[in-house]
RNA sequence: GCGCUUGUAGCUCAGCCGGAUAGAGCAUCGGCCUUCUAAGCCGAGGGUCGCAGGUUCGAGUCCUGCCAAGCGCGCCA
């Protein structure tokens, strides 16, 4: 109805214009808006008064010459002109009842579009690097990611999920030997665990698992490990040269062979966690893309090799840098260090070459706020490798801080001090999980209570929706218990029977559905659609409270059917939109 | 210090490219269950949209300055 009436509009404007009543050179951008006061009709239009703005004429009267030009069309009973130049529409209830067949008849596929047209998404998300597992921090970031990779494929594009695994680095070289030193203590060694070290149960989990599998085959007395290491943090050295010295340590005393069986135990055991735990939170993707296969086919280097030839690079002081500074970022950023090594950073402009090589029309990276300042240097690496950056979208998920009640919760993957996404998950659900993190703004900082969250009874906005589910399926248990007849036809045919203002509101925003799916999946904002389905939710609630549904009047009774039927299918195609379930009774 | 993000009701947050009287949930107060699930509904109170300027027919929304908060500023990942 909105594009209808912008079509209206458009071919007004256009024969004004050859009427030579508004100048060519005139751009006006036609828009349409759902009014939010009834009195103001159905929808309006402010492009009279910005016309007249560019026309230097006075609204009204240009409104007046638009309704004049404005071809005739059965839905549009009323317009008039108010305010400073608005120009509203009244539309004609019975041309709304045709939304409850069309969801009907669509049933599933309802909502969906081809907006996008089949282009290519590839859409990045959570990639935490597995060296321990998610917690409720990256949860935000799978339920967003996930949320917004199913708006755009419901909107026509089409959608290419990744996970980028980090399994290689020093990161998982701390890992591997912390699990090693682990697994010392289980042989039964006694030593003193690196401060820098990762402490958490599960690394104690692995290395008992790891004895079992191996028994005594990688024991080295501790003191060929400890002795002679620069001095930890708390006995006044520095935790990172000490952690680096036992990393070193641990690859000379167990050959590349049994480093690479530890490694690869701690790696293996915890990307399964992870794979895991985001497939019983709803979150799949096509693809996890390994960060190690990319620096052994040579990526990496064909990728700088790439920038060099085109004279981006440049040695100082040992290392080779990436003159970014010259493409918006703060200043050069190193990719070889001094030691011969790769930093991260180059693994990820192979990484984005890669991704563009692939040919996706768009790039989406879902990442944490903190590595906000990362963007300008990964849109110069575009840049250099001769793409269009803006072929990249960041979308960063904010966090903010966590709270249990008034008491705030530090969160540390070394110390092994978090709440992990299983924990919520078994402590809330599925659902709620899925529900409270898509709800606000994914940009936005926000306070995460987890007192509120796992409160299962009131204050979880989820089931509120899903009790208007249920609650629609209950009425059709009824209808059944009491052996009453439902005749989808009739129903059909006595739609204008609907003329209670809860059963209007309810044609309205049922008609609004696609629009919210479509501006949703383009603004990357699930919180849009959450927001809808509350809407949609507290109507039905109203209506239910304000109107018997399952009346004697048979003809109004099977509109009234029709008409809740379409609001339960809008409620599980939209919360299916978010991997939330819509449970048949609660 | 510089950069990014944010500041809306007691609390947590919406507010779609600038539009008509700024919204919701929670909390508080008062009503509604012999009739389709009360995890619900109906109603009331509660606001200088951080502060000060500016842009214009019109600003919570755009611009500038200030104040405050979070994050980021490694040859870490």
């Amino acid at each position: 109805m909105k594009k209808r009436l912008e079509v209206l509009l458009r071919s007004a404007i256009d024969a004004l214009i050859s009427r030579g009543e508004i100048p060519t050179d005139v751009q006006a951008e036609v828009m349409v808006e759902h009014t939010r006061d009834a009195r103001h009709g159905d929808f309006a239009t402010n492009v009279a008064m910005t016309l007249a703005k560019a026309m230097r004429g006075n609204p009204r009267s240009v409104a007046e010459k638009i309704i004049e030009a404005l071809p005739g069309d059965s839905a549009v009973v009323k317009t008039e002109i108010a305010g400073p130049g608005f120009i509203n529409f009244f539309i004609d209830p019975q041309a709304q009842f045709g939304i409850i067949p069309q969801i009907i008849e669509a049933g599933h596929e309802f909502g969906r579009s081809e907006f996008g047209a089949g282009k290519r998404v590839q859409v990045e998300y959570v990639s935490a690097n597995p060296t321990g597992p998610l917690h409720v921090g990256h949860g935000r970031g799978a339920a967003y990611g996930s949320a917004v990779a199913k708006l755009l494929a419901a909107a026509g594009f089409e959608v290419h999920r990744e996970y980028y695994v980090n399994d290689a680095g020093r990161q998982m070289d701390i890992l591997a030997a912390s699990v090693w030193l682990r697994y010392l203590e289980e042989c039964g060694e006694v030593l003193v665990f690196p401060s820098n070290g990762y402490r958490g149960e599960y690394v104690r989990d692995i290395a008992q698992s790891l004895h079992k599998a191996v028994g005594l085959g990688l024991r080295h007395p501790s003191s060929a490990v400890t002795d002679h290491l620069p001095p930890d943090e708390p006995e006044g050295g520095d935790k990172e040269l000490h952690i680096d010295a036992i990393v070193a340590r641990t690859k000379a005393l167990l050959g590349s062979e049994d480093y690479r069986r530890v490694f690869g135990a701690g790696l293996d055991s915890i990307l399964d966690d992870i794979r895991e735990d985001l497939f019983e939170f709803g979150v799949a993707y096509e693809e996890w893309f390994s960060e190690r296969g990319l620096t052994e086919s040579g990526a990496v280097e064909r990728a700088l090799e790439k920038l060099r030839v085109a004279g981006h690079l440049y040695e100082k002081e040992g290392a080779i840098w990436f003159a970014s500074a010259a493409l918006g970022d703060e200043k050069d950023r190193v990719v070889v260090r001094e030691n011969g090594q790769m930093t991260y950073f180059a693994s990820d402009i192979a990484y984005h070459m890669n991704k563009l090589e692939r040919g996706f029309d768009r790039i989406i990276n879902i990442w944490g706020a903190d590595h906000h300042g990362y963007i300008p240097r990964v849109k110069a690496a575009i840049q250099a490798l001769g793409a269009d950056p803006s072929k990249l979208d960041v979308l960063l998920v904010q966090f903010a801080v966590l709270y249990r009640g008034e008491e705030r919760v530090q969160m540390s993957t070394r110390s092994g001090e978090f709440v992990t996404l299983r924990q919520l998950r078994n402590e809330v659900g599925k659902d709620a999980a899925r529900f409270f993190y898509v709800m606000r703004k994914s940009d936005q900082h926000m306070d995460f209570d987890l007192k509120l969250a796992t409160s299962r009874t009131n204050e979880n906005p989820v089931f509120y929706v899903q009790y208007a589910h249920a609650r629609i399926c209950s009425v059709f248990r009824q209808l059944d218990e009491k052996g009453l007849p439902r005749d989808l036809l009739q129903g059909m045919q006595h739609l204008q029977r609907l003329c209670e203002s809860h059963e209007t509101d309810l044609l309205a925003s049922l008609t609004r559905y696609p629009e919210v799916v479509e501006s949703a999946a383009l603004q990357q904002a699930p919180h849009h659609l959450v927001n809808y389905l509350r809407e949609l939710a507290a109507e039905l609630h109203a209506y239910y409270n304000a109107c018997q549904f399952l009346v004697e009047d048979a003809a109004l009774r099977d509109a009234r059917l029709n008409l809740i039927a379409a609001v339960r299918q809008i409620l599980v195609n939209g919360l299916g939109l978010l991997d939330v379930s819509a449970p048949e009774s609660m």
